[in-house]
DNA sequence: TCGCCGATCGGCT
DNA sequence: GCCGATCGGCGAA
């Protein structure tokens, strides 16, 4: 059955609250004429030009442009010149601030993960924000700018999580010398086995303790 | 299981 | 030129 997608009025919002209530939503994205879905268990903020590890801490760019867009709308871009980041633009037209889609847990369309991907473990289909652009087939080229309200590419309503469920941590991957290093901007289901960096993850939350 | 390293390229200084 | 919101393979422990 299809789900029902977050409307942009979800997305006109704090960007906290957003990456907070998209775990347990479900990504669905069609290109081929499949479609693949999965439950979100791991999100990152990015908060604005004030935010030193957002992209749009350089103001606007041509690349960043897109963080300015319209709330709901996708900011897909390649890292290391290999990989693509997804993301969800929040708040206003004109406020750059954006959610990160880091990890899935695999629903509907694993077969075609499996064959995108070409890993040996399953957990390897979607654990990262480079590995589920991959599983899903989304590229800056097809969907950079589409929205997530509609179309091939949505974000849609799920399972809620409970709070007792969820872990905050610092984000994945953000130099240790930027000054937003250790900004509490990273939600998890804790006990998902399909989240990132799960050693970093583990070791993190039992030294907060 | 951990830590290191190379791949690969666009955007920005 | 430099470096990154990453990933997978490798060798060591």
């Amino acid at each position: 059955m299809r789900p029902r997608a977050f409307g942009a009025e979800f997305y006109d919002r704090d960007t906290e609250h957003v990456a907070r209530e998209l775990l347990g939503g479900v990504l669905e994205c069609t290109v081929d004429g499949v479609t693949c879905r999965g439950r979100i268990v791991e999100t990152e903020a990015y908060v604005g030009e004030h935010d030193a590890a957002c992209h749009a801490s350089v103001g606007r760019t041509a690349r960043t442009a897109g963080l300015f867009g319209p709330p709901g709308s996708a900011y897909v871009y390649l890292i290391y010149g290999m990989y693509w980041c997804a993301n969800v633009v929040t708040r206003a037209e004109g406020l750059a601030s954006a959610v990160l889609l880091r990890a899935v847990e695999p629903l509907d369309g694993v077969d075609v993960m499996r064959r995108r991907r070409g890993v040996r473990r399953d957990l390897d289909l979607t654990s990262g924000p480079g590995k589920l652009c991959d599983a899903f087939a989304i590229t800056g080229p097809r969907f950079h700018g589409a929205s997530f309200t509609r179309g091939a590419l949505r974000l849609c309503e799920g399972t809620p999580v409970p709070d007792a469920a969820v872990a905050v941590t610092p984000r994945v991957g953000i130099n240790a010398k930027n000054s937003a290093v250790d900004w509490p901007l990273r939600w998890i289901v804790r006990d998902s086995p399909w989240v990132s960096a799960r050693s970093d993850t583990r070791r993190w939350l039992n030294a907060a303790r």
